[in-house]
DNA sequence: AGTATGACTCATT
DNA sequence: AAATGAGCCATAC
């Protein structure tokens, strides 16, 4: 058909020995998202190998609270530009008012211009 | 140990 | 186009 969507899941690609691997990655692409730049949990997921495994990047970013050093979360949005984490920071406006300050237009919890600011790793990297 | 939930995404209706 | 269902898998209870 359509699509072989035959893709590893997290447990094929992170080895068993370190569960932390995983976030760690995470982390890793997050803070390598240039600064006015947005990307998805899906192209983060699937740049690890683990399609479909976006809400485990949610989980990574949950656990990045305190996280040295720090993990620019509010580079982090859905696929549909939305900035649904932002009821995980301090405050629901720090998300917005971090990416505002970084360039990036925010409307509505919405991403402006968000095609042309993705960043998407599996391209870029 | 089983169930529920979630910072998601995709396919189907 | 909007709503719904299903897949995903680590945590929490």
């Amino acid at each position: 058909m359509k699509k072989n969507k035959k893709i590893n899941s997290l447990k094929d690609q992170v080895p068993s020995d370190s569960k932390f691997t995983f976030f760690e990655n995470v982390w890793d692409v997050v803070r390598l998202v240039p600064k006015g730049r947005v990307t998805s949990y899906g192209a983060i997921a699937r740049y690890l190998g683990a399609a479909g495994s976006s809400r485990m990047v949610g989980w990574a970013m949950n656990a990045a609270h305190g996280v040295r050093p720090a993990v620019p979360a509010q580079r982090v949005v859905n696929r549909n530009g939305l900035l649904t984490g932002k009821h995980h920071f301090g405050s629901p406006e720090m998300m917005q008012v971090l990416l505002e300050k970084e360039g990036v237009e925010v409307k509505e919890d919405k991403v402006l211009r968000f095609k042309e600011l993705f960043w998407d790793p599996m391209q870029e990297l």
